[in-house]
DNA sequence: CGAGGTATTGACACACATCAATAGTTGTGG
DNA sequence: CCACAACTATTGATGTGTGTCAATACCTCG
């Protein structure tokens, strides 16, 4: 199922009767206060699943909104239940596709709980870059990065004008060089020691793990 | 397996080779940076799963130490996935436990990277005196936090100094009473409007999820 | 060409950090 | 049971990172 640009595809408090599977495209969810502040909870890639936090609550607790048209594939949880019951193995990538996220989300608590402005920026490039390594976009090469500084604001916990003045910092610093929404990084590894997030490896396809085809 | 207060049951960065189960007491997770300062990842309480985000990673994420003197019971990665293969609803049931504390989490995050001290401290006390009371523990009835503001401190990603002075602004606006480590709310709900992170409907035994003997 | 979003910059305010000192509390060993 | 040490809580004075308010430039798209 396509979608056009800046959509909500889902918006937090509605009913969470589903889960989305990203076949492509870019999606934030996101939170809002009743103070209009926000926060960005998670910048969401092709391969992702979408909504699953909500499963366990009466309603959504996050905002799903598209960055670039993305596509979108629907699973019930009636069919989230079949892959329970026939695919453990499929089952048990989904739960430590979950373990992932947990990690994920501790780095970025950890990073704005505990570092000051310019590396939090820092980690959540790094952060985003790895990412697109892994799904070997861009191994070296610059990050088209589709967010403006005021979303980039809203996922550091920092004001736009304040995440204005630490890219203008980290491009002094020589950590980054921009040509409007992209970033390159003239020195991966000094980038790496001066977020202060360590690297996380993760391991595919672990030995213990259900075999393929159970039954 | 019964543990001593104040001990670490697994240090980040040690091999992650199994899951523990809490059954009796209370155990933080933290994660450190190189400059030492620390941050809590989570407050776990009896029921709880231990150690499973460390799980997709070569290496524990986070540091598990004992508050109390908490009983825990071991499993191998190989036993979590003999139930992923024979018990898809337990399975399940892991699975939507991994969502809330993601959902946690991001509560988490909003209040640190959003919220001011005093309502960062009211939602985490909140978020205690919930999980309390969703355990029978404590209806109304005064919290007795084993925790120093130091480690609170490092739940908000604030100073001591400034958790102390922060606890005694709720104090004086009348939201908490202290007696020592008792905490007690003259009016729960004034505390859950100051906070503003919503209320979270948990739905237990949900209809969709697969039968509880499903061969 | 104009409009609305986005990026950038400056001046100033404030929440929280830092440094430092004191008091209170807990635990331990003699 | 006291004495001492270590930890914990509290309070004051001062510094600073980030927020707030405001203005201007830039950029994209109709």
């Amino acid at each position: 199922m396509p979608f056009a640009a800046n959509t909500v595809i889902r918006h937090e408090g509605d009913a969470a009767n589903h889960l989305y599977m990203l076949h492509d495209g870019w999606v934030i969810a996101s939170a809002g206060l009743s103070d209009g502040s926000r926060q960005v909870l998670k910048v969401h890639f092709p391969g992702d699943v979408l909504g699953a936090p909500s499963l366990p609550f009466s309603c959504s607790a996050e905002t799903l909104r598209t960055l670039t048209s993305p596509v979108v594939a629907t699973v019930s949880k009636a069919g989230l239940a079949e892959i329970f019951v026939s695919l453990p193995r499929l089952a048990m990538l989904f739960f430590l596709a979950a373990q992932e996220e947990r990690v994920f989300l501790m780095d970025r608590l950890i990073s704005v709980g505990r570092l000051r402005a310019s590396k939090r920026l820092a980690a959540f490039l790094l952060h985003i870059y790895d990412r697109l390594c892994a799904m070997g976009v861009s191994d070296g090469a610059p990050i088209d990065l589709p967010m403006s500084q005021e979303m980039i604001a809203d996922v550091l916990g920092l004001t736009t004008v304040h995440t204005n003045r630490v890219f203008a910092q980290l491009e002094m610093r020589g950590l980054i060089a921009r040509r409007g929404r992209i970033i390159e990084f003239p020195d991966i590894m000094a980038v790496r020691r001066f977020s202060g997030i360590p690297t996380r490896h993760i391991v595919r396809n672990q030995n213990w793990l259900p075999a393929m085809l159970s039954r």
